[in-house]
Order: structure tokens, then sequence, then C-alpha cells
DNA sequence: TTGAAAGCGCTAACAA
DNA sequence: TTGTTAGCGCTTTCAA
């Protein structure tokens, strides 16, 4: 594999020659040009970007961290990001945490050790305090899921509006019995999300009813259907149940179906995210749609503001209600 | 952030010494040894890949290319992939080509610039010519889906034999009038499963019809539901579908329910993948099951051999068929 | 418009 | 066991 001395060589002329050729051809008067053009040619040169990385010290390149990659929540967020650091001559490393500080420490070290320029963290749920240290030294951004415990910059929706305009929804096709598949409290997005039901129900005077809340352990669809079965279990059924995530509400339904009870006739479903596979089920899936693309969009273009220097603000994005099948009256 | 020369002037040693440290602690004198990790510790010094990767003309990242990031087929794959190169200190950037010859060159640069050392291509059907090229020049093998066209080293499984098996249990059931829901034929794998499903109708003496086979333009969900649509407008219709992928089958259960028929009863299907939506159907699907995590595992290992610069050999791994509610009799 | 030369941060051959 | 030094491939400043 040829270099960049080689090339200089072949054309007669300094590297720095070839090296403006490369980078400003402008500034090559228009017969070197030719020779150089010749040169590289010739000898199939392509400049290497581990020299170049360690003159420029970057490595244009930045980490996504996910916590699962099978959850289709992220792929439009992903796209997003994408787009925006492609066009930006950057590259991207999509890393699966799966909610382990060991595989999460790998990632760290490879901003660390410059290998990375920054990362977008969609799971602050693990290490934060790691988290907010390395902010401090390094380009950080949170996407979607985000600490507020961290005076890092974040782009997510209102979590709160959401499930609260989700829940209003099913209140006002007459549901009063109405279940709450949450995910771990440990997540923020939980946390607001159950705000914002407790608030819808406190809006219309219905008693909060504990036997009706479930936390999953998982976030898959099999997690959805344990928790449906344990909440079938009471004696008095609900007549509506809000799952904080599309997956979770389709193993809902699953189990709804399994007990011989009908959707959204015996129970209405809504779920959150607005993932595609929502629109696949039978009935399909009413849910809270999220501006995933644009999230993704935004996050990257914080962190390569980030990564230039500048001060970044954190953002909220506007989400929407999509009414579909589950609670059709 | 500091740099070596710093830790060596801190700690009155050579920057030989303090790489020494680093790389080799067993040849560094105890005493030295306490000096240096005072200083490192002191000025919060981590190496910087930059210089390491130039000065060992690697990079230790390789990429990953698969056509689709939302395609549940490739989960266990990157799986696999993951954890074979995390155990030799590697790290993998998954790039989706979108199917885009663009999209493809980008990251073919990132190899060719030496930002990347190798390539585990899931998708061969974008510019077989340049793939072929490149891998004269630098490491790469193909997974899943590959190219005969080429002789470039591929791990995947015997899909003749496989659409075979699930034809032939489809006919053991009784069923005779059998509909294929391919994709592109540009795709080996759609041709290989044309042939193993020919070949079990062609055993059983069963004529092949033509309205009965639909090639779609896309791997989705929705592409699954319009060649259901399409097969379904046969005047005739079918008493069983095999889909090349669960996600196509999923489409066309949707779409088989969506019309009032019953499945298994009125029409059964088979998918293919064992992703993991295919359980959460209703019914479950019966489908063909590959070793996907075992898949992406051995590609991983085919391709640090060939970077260390060994010679590397193709792989046909095992499948299974895996019966579920679709087809139950 | 071009070239000489320094230097990005590291490893490794060689010498001491 | 340690230090000196060359050099990986590139960009960029400075001088010509």
């Amino acid at each position: 594999m040829a270099n960049i001395q080689q090339v200089a060589a072949e054309a007669g002329v300094s590297v720095a020659t070839v090296s403006r050729y490369i980078n400003k051809p402008d500034t090559v008067a228009p017969k070197t040009r030719v020779k150089v053009k010749e040169a590289i040619q010739k000898l199939n040169y392509e400049p290497s970007s581990l020299g170049r990385n360690l003159r420029k010290s970057e490595s244009r390149l930045f980490i996504v961290l996910i916590p699962s990659i099978s959850n289709p929540f992220y792929f439009e967020i992903i796209k997003g990001i994408e787009t925006e650091a492609l066009k930006k001559q950057y590259n991207i490393m999509l890393c699966e945490t799966a909610s382990d500080p060991e595989r999460e420490e790998i990632y760290f070290e490879l901003v660390r050790t410059r290998m990375a320029d920054g990362i977008i963290s969609m799971d602050p749920a693990v290490n934060i305090k790691t988290l907010q240290e390395m902010s401090d030294r390094y380009a950080i951004v949170q996407c979607s899921e985000y600490s507020i415990d961290t005076d890092i910059a974040y782009v997510s929706i209102d979590s709160v509006s959401a499930a609260y305009q989700a829940v209003k929804h099913l209140i006002n096709i007459g549901n009063k019995k109405i279940a709450l598949i949450n995910s771990d409290k440990s997540f923020l997005y939980a946390r607001q999300r159950e705000e914002g039901y407790l608030k819808a129900l406190e809006e219309y005077n219905i008693t909060k009813n504990d036997d009706y809340i479930y936390y999953t352990d998982e976030l898959d669809f099999q997690a959805g259907e344990r928790a449906m079965r344990a909440i079938l279990n009471n004696e008095e059924r609900p007549t509506a149940v809000f799952a904080v995530s599309d997956v979770l509400a389709i193993g809902a339904l699953k189990t709804i179906q399994a007990y011989g009870l009908k959707v959204p006739d015996d129970i209405a479903v809504v779920g959150f995210d607005k993932i595609s596979f929502s629109n696949m089920t039978n009935p399909t899936l009413t849910t809270i749609s999220q501006p995933m693309y644009e999230m993704g969009r935004t996050a990257a273009k914080m962190l390569l503001d980030k990564i230039k220097g500048e001060e970044i603000e954190s953002v909220i994005l506007d989400h929407e209600l999509v009414i579909r099948e589950s609670t059709l009256v």
C-alpha cells in the first residue's frame, strides 16, 4: 500500500504538495495537479486515516450507546443520527450496552483513548456517575432517555404530558379501570409516564388501584405477556391498559387474546413509540408517536456542535397520539 | 490531556519505559513501576489509540455491513460477531447500506483508508465487483447472504435444503396448492429457496403454478401483505404459503386474516429465520431456524484469522424446522 | 506556488 | 532493566 512519500517521489514533488492536492486542490498549480493525480492513480494511493487522525487529533467517529439493538424503538433515531453524521463526514459506532456497566466501560474507554470523538447516550441508567465525569472532559449528549441528576444536555419528549394524553384518551372513550404496564422505575421515562397516568386519573377523580400497576423487569414481548397475566389475575379485571412501550403493549395484547378476551371490546390497549410492528398486530395499536428521526438528527447536531467546542442546550420535541383499532369505540 | 511524554517526565523515566509499563509491565522493575503508576494517576493519563494505531498500522475495528438495521434477522448474528470481536479486543462498526451503492462506498472507503481493518458483509447484492476487488487487497468475509460469483469466503446455511424441508412439511400435512412468497431473485438465497421449493413440489408430482409465486420488491411487513393480497386474488386460492422470511410471512398472515380466513385451517403458513416476533403472532409461526449466533461468531473468527493473514475456508452450518401453530393439523 | 521540516503520540529495535 | 532514537503517515507552519 502506497503512502504519501511514494506518491510524492513518483510525482517529483514534495509530500506537502501531495497533501495539499488532496485537501485543498485549489492551492496547487494546474500542471502540478496533473502530475500528482497521475502518480496517485498509478500507485493506487489512498491516504491513511491513521496518519491524518493522529495529526489532527480526531477520529471523526462517535459512539451511539443503546441498551438493546433489537428494540425497534431506536431504529428511526439511529437513522436520524446517521444522516446528520454522514453529512459532516463523521461515522458512528452503534454500541449495545445491554445495560451492562462492563460493556459500557469498553465504549467509554474508546472515547478516553481518542478512538471516538464523543457519545450519544440513550441509556443513562447505567453508571450515571461515570457518565457525568466523562462529560466534564468529553463531548456527550443524551437522547430520548436521560438523567436529570446530571447537567449533560439532552433531547427528548415530554413523557408526562404524552402519558397523560394517552390515559385521558382511554378515559374519554369510557374507561375507568385502567391498568398501567410500566417498566422499572429506575428509568426516568417510567417515572414520568406513571406521573402522566396518575395525573389523568386524578383529573377525572378515578382512584388509583395498585393492583392495576405492574413493573416489568425486562422490556421484551415476554415481559408484556407476564405483566398482563399478572393484571388479569385480579378479581376485577380492568377495561383498558396503558403500556409504556409498544413492545410491552404487544405482549399484553397477545395475553389478552390468549385469555379469550377481545381488544378493544373487553380491554382497550394503548402503547407508546409507534414502532412499525404496532401496525401489524390485530387489532392495530393505538400509540404515542415520538419524532424519532428528528430526535436522532437533533442529538447528532448537538454532539457535533459540542465536539466543535460550542455550548449546547437541551431540547424537548413534540409527540402525538395516534388512535388506531385497539381503542376504537 | 496528558501524553506519554508528560508521564515520562513526571515519573523521571523515558517514554519507552512508560510504553513498556502499559504494554508489558513485567519487563519494568517494580520500583519503576510504582513511579510510572503514580505519574499516570496524577496526570490522569490515557494512552491515545491514535498514536498506537498509526504506529501499529491497525485500527482494531472492523465493519459489519447489513442492508437494514431494522431487520430482526440480523440481531443474533450481530451478537455473535460482537462477542467474538470483543474477545480479541476488536470493536465493530455496524453499518447499514440500505442496499445503496453510495452508502456502501462510504464504508468501503473506511477500509481503504485504514480506518477499519476488515469487513463482514451480509449484503453482497450491492456492487459485487467492487467487493471482489476489495477482497484482493483487504480482509473480507461474507455472512449469511453471499455471492458465488466471487471467491470470497462465506459462512451460511444450505438454503435449498432448508426450503425443501419447509415445503415438504407443508405437503406432508396435506397441502398441494402451495404459494411461494419470495424476495427479489437477485438475492442468492431467494434463488436457492425457490430451488428447494420446486424440488419438493417435483418430488411429490405437484405441478408448479406461476400464479402462486410472488416476488417482493421490499423485505418489510408491508411487502408480505402486498404479496399475499396478490396471491389471494387468484380464482383458486392456495391452502398453504411458504415465505422466504418471517417478516414477509407475518405480513402474509395479517392479510390472510384480513380476508377473514383462518390460519392454519384455511391457509397454513411457514416462514424462515425464527425471529423473535415469529412467536408473538397469533397463531405462532412455523419457521426455519438458522444458527444465527453461531453464524456471527464464525464469521468474526474467520475475519480475524484473515486479518492475521491466515487462509480461511467457507463454512455451511446446520438449520432446523420449527413447527408451531401456523401449520398445526 | 512549492518545499523543508516539525510534530501529532505511540512502539520497538538496538544499545548501554 | 532502561534509554535513545527512528519512524508509522499525515498536516501545517514557515520560508523561499
